[in-house]
DNA sequence: TGGCATAGACGACCTATGTCGTTTAGACAT
DNA sequence: ATGTCTAAACGACATAGGTCGTCTATGCCA
């Protein structure tokens, strides 16, 4: 039975799921993700086939450990912590996905079909949420609203924005669809409470350092 | 290999991909998603097995279909076209949302794993992100923006939100839930020019018939 | 009404999936 | 160092997934 996957102690366990999402990242970049199999994946990280389940429940729920994980860690590695309805950090989250998108899709996939791409959005979403909402649950919001919802309303927007963005052919610089996004994005964000220490949007600096 | 699934014309296919269709939504009455083989759908629509996979790659894409057929066809049954950014089409686009959640998760499932729900959810948003951009797609947005980052942007916010606020224990009824989601968007539209006949909000009836 | 195009039926085949029970060996504490 | 606990290996098995080629019969149009 597959175990959390935050906070494991034991080095075995981190080593053989390591192995086993670093096969899954290498063989992605070969062929598209409804093309790999368990016993590819456990070929390549040199793991019983049977081991695997013993991690994870099928291949979806490797990549969504891979993905939750993946973007958690750029959000860390940046050091974004939501203070409140600041927009520096909203413009944090809207890079950091913008160039998680940009990082996972130059990794090879033409893949149009299948369970994929919605799994992997999900994943993105969620931590996007989470990381919004640990900014704003203490904020007081009008009734019947929730800091929940915002937070919700907040990251599936900025999800959404960012996909479309990325999808547009011949689409603006990140550096100019980041403040662009960050416009449509704040009045949900002002909902809940008072704002941060900075209130009006100046286009702060946004170089894309890639993941 | 599969066709696509609107303006069929042969009879038969229509018949058998209902039946499919019907089947896969019968047994989702009785078991979660992932515990449905192909072959209880095909039982179930008595037809070959093999002949699910003429119509459809797998059970998944049987879903999107589903999805995405359902939605839009309630869409359609209450008429609900876009017009500009006028608040009544969205409330109505919010409405129907809160609608289809709860109508598909009355029927049975406690799934709280795998692929099926990110996948539901993909479809619901697509068809919500479509109908948004009947409406806003000849508005002149300003630069960088374009209609369909409008719309996109708008489509995940509401899904997002009424997601939430389903999932929302002791949740306010869909009557409160849903005006105080508009507020949420507006903003999203009104970036698209000018507004529709209606400027401001003011909470509409939205008497919930259920599907 | 008759002929044609083709959806669907059918059976066979191979691969992938998921599960079990047992055995091996590595991590960790004493 | 040594013993214990348990992750991982391993082999085996039953089921599900996906594909192919051929045959049948039904909808459609002339």
């Amino acid at each position: 039975m597959p175990i959390s996957d935050c906070e494991v102690r034991d080095p075995r366990i981190r080593r053989t799921r390591q192995a086993l999402q670093g096969a899954l990242r290498d063989l992605m970049l070969q062929k598209s993700f409804e093309e790999i199999s368990v016993q590819d994946i456990t070929d390549v990280a040199d793991v019983n086939r049977a081991t695997f389940y013993d991690h994870y429940t099928d291949k979806f729920s490797l990549l969504d450990a891979m993905v939750a994980g993946g973007f958690h860690k750029l959000l860390a590695e940046r050091n974004v912590l939501f203070d409140g309805t600041c927009p520096t950090a909203a413009s944090a989250i809207i890079l950091a996905t913008c160039d998680y998108l940009t990082a996972t899709h130059s990794a090879g996939d033409c893949t149009r079909n299948s369970a994929f791409e919605p799994l992997m959005e999900a994943g993105i979403v969620t931590a996007i949420c989470r990381t919004i909402l640990r900014g704003v649950e203490n904020k007081p919001v009008p009734q019947p609203l929730t800091p929940q919802i915002i937070a919700t309303t907040a990251g599936w927007a900025i999800y959404g924005a960012v996909k479309q963005w990325f999808y547009t052919p011949e689409r603006a610089p990140v550096s100019e669809a980041v403040p662009a996004i960050l416009q449509l994005v704040v009045p949900i964000l002002l909902t809940a409470g008072p704002t941060g220490p900075h209130d009006q949007v100046e286009t702060p600096l946004l170089a894309s350092h890639q993941a």
